[in-house]
DNA sequence: ATGAGATATTCCTTGACGGGAATATGTCGC
DNA sequence: GCGACATATTCCCGTCAAGGAATATCTCAT
């Protein structure tokens, strides 16, 4: 339970595809944001907005080094990302035996249907 | 190698809070438009245009069941989201490391760090 | 202190996106 | 076929976000 609730800008913030390829680029390694910019071919202030972002989202944490900063994965969103999805993944089976149930019980036209809006069935 | 190159579009569809919560909704359970748009407090064109969405990124499946047209999450997308994800798990003991040595090795202005991206000082 | 390097921030413009309202499309019952 | 229901699509509008360019900020070396 619970696993859920993850915040839509975390998804948000890995939507943009500039903002994707850095995170992808930084699943290599830690990275000062010049060579971010370099390595992908974007310019440097851009870059700086999108870490910014993904530094909001949670996905990327910054650590000074000399006068660059170096950029790297935040372990913790992944993993609360995982969870969100691992909370999925148990439910495959209910969700199509409640599709099943429905299909099958001649739910051709009536407007109720076995499965009510808030449906409380906890998936132990 | 790259379990990865997940489209951006995926996470977009997910970053919008009304279609995070429809998916969220999902999860109970296969719903009809309406049932959505009910439930969510949302009207029904935008639950279309929303699911439409949803659609495009692999994320929800349509069942036409009499008139109506019941949605369902896609297990498909997300079981990729999450082998997506699990790529990363793998990499964070690495990544750690080469922060480390990144650190430890005085490099508090040395350009060269354990992953040279390019070398680049090339400025216009 | 001064200058250079590296990064962050601001301003601007433009294109995309979401919501609202109205309407088109499609499906069923009769 | 016709009308009622369910869903999809279109048009319009306001907002927001991303890229470009210029500049401010911060840190280090001398």
């Amino acid at each position: 339970m619970t696993a859920a609730a993850l915040a839509a800008p975390t998804f948000a913030a890995l939507g943009e595809p500039s903002r994707l390829r850095i995170v992808e680029l930084l699943r290599a390694g830690p990275r000062a944001v010049g060579d971010i910019a370099d390595a992908l071919g974007l310019r440097q202030p851009q870059v700086s907005k999108h870490l910014r972002v993904l530094g909001e989202a949670g996905l990327v944490r910054v650590e000074p080094v000399a006068r660059r900063r170096v950029y790297r994965l935040e372990q913790q969103r992944f993993a609360e990302i995982g969870d969100w999805l691992e909370s999925f993944e148990t439910l495959w089976e209910t969700r199509l035996d409640a599709l099943g149930a429905l299909l099958e019980s001649g739910a051709a036209d009536a407007p109720a249907h076995p499965v009510p809006p808030t449906r409380p069935t906890q998936e132990s």
